[in-house]
DNA sequence: GCTCACATGTAATCCGTTACATGATTCT
DNA sequence: AGAATCATGTAACGGATTACATGTGAGC
């Protein structure tokens, strides 16, 4: 069976302790999902191929008063997923920016206006921030029950990653409001 | 009609001069498809659909020998391009990036397999910071030409981009094998 | 004459989101 | 009793890629 990447996202979870579909999103949406989002479209159907291919084994699970069904890796999910964390070759990287793309468009704009543009840019990204902020908390303590510790780099990481956008941003402006040549370095 | 996002790339690249289907994905290719990548599937009915709303006008192109369809932006596509250039409200963004997706899951690795992943994710980068500067020149030159200063103030901020992540993998990697805790800025 | 770049288009497919339907349990 | 959360699932839709089909003109 074939397996992309959004099915690796879901062995991930299964190997960091989540057990229902239900609790795969729920990680995933304080954690992946700002650099792979995923959904219940996608978790429910992919839960039962992946068992299909002996990848997992899934059972009604009486231990929750709920209806729920309770999945754990099988030696072959657990290779499989070990396969692709050391897989060589190019890896998917897609980045789709609105931001960037108005900011690349922005010479019918006039001044003012490509200022403002950089003004909504910041704060979108100063918001993306501060939700990765709200997150760091909870990550942290996660991290300490856990002794994981790449969940919290890949968080700090990205909360960097927000800061090299803001402060893109400031610079640009300055370098838009000096009115320096277009040559020399961001 | 409603446009989406890759219309605004269609707008964008026949106000920079791009003539047909074709130039529009030439053009596209070597800039804005690192930030919104757009194909011929989407394009050729995207252009029909743009005519028929009236925000483009297409005329067989008699100049060029081929049989080629030349459009240029009506007064309502000027209009459309702009209004969407400074709309307010939350803007689109999108990340997939399958290196990051692994090194969150990189404590089901050993140390080597570790420090390979982020050498992987590194080489990744490089090999798009590559791929930007040979752009480069070119894109310099048609700045020159045209005055818009814009696309190569992007295409910095794009190798800028690679730089950052670079970095990481770098600071990273040193954070790994000097054993260092996980609290404390990256 | 051959190859490459120019040029247009579509059908199949894939991947993913959104919206909806349904219902149980826990908490207040 | 009612609201919020837990929990599973699918159908419709949207957006985009891939692969293919087709043909012309320019340069070697």
């Amino acid at each position: 069976m074939a397996l992309g990447t959004t099915s690796y996202v879901i062995l991930g979870m299964l190997r960091k302790g989540a057990k229902s579909g239900y609790e795969i999103k729920a990680k995933a949406d304080i954690s992946t999902r700002f650099f792979w989002a995923i959904s219940y479209g996608q978790i429910y159907p992919e839960l039962k191929r992946l068992e299909e291919a002996g990848l997992i084994a899934g059972e009604a699970d009486p231990d929750s008063g709920r209806q729920r069904r309770a999945y754990t890796l099988t030696a072959a999910g657990d290779e499989a997923l070990h396969e692709w964390l050391t897989r060589e070759g190019a890896l998917h990287f897609e980045l789709r920016h609105e931001g960037v793309l108005r900011f690349f468009f922005a010479d019918a704009l006039d001044e003012s206006e490509q200022l403002e543009l950089l003004a909504t840019l910041r704060d979108e990204h100063q918001r993306l921030r501060r939700e990765l902020e709200r997150i760091q908390p909870a990550a942290e303590e996660r991290s300490a029950e856990s002794g994981d510790r790449f969940p919290l780099l890949t968080l700090e990481t990205g909360i960097a990653y927000q800061n090299f956008f803001i402060d893109l941003c400031d610079r640009l402006e300055r370098r838009l409001t000096e009115r320096q040549p277009v040559t020399g370095g961001i």
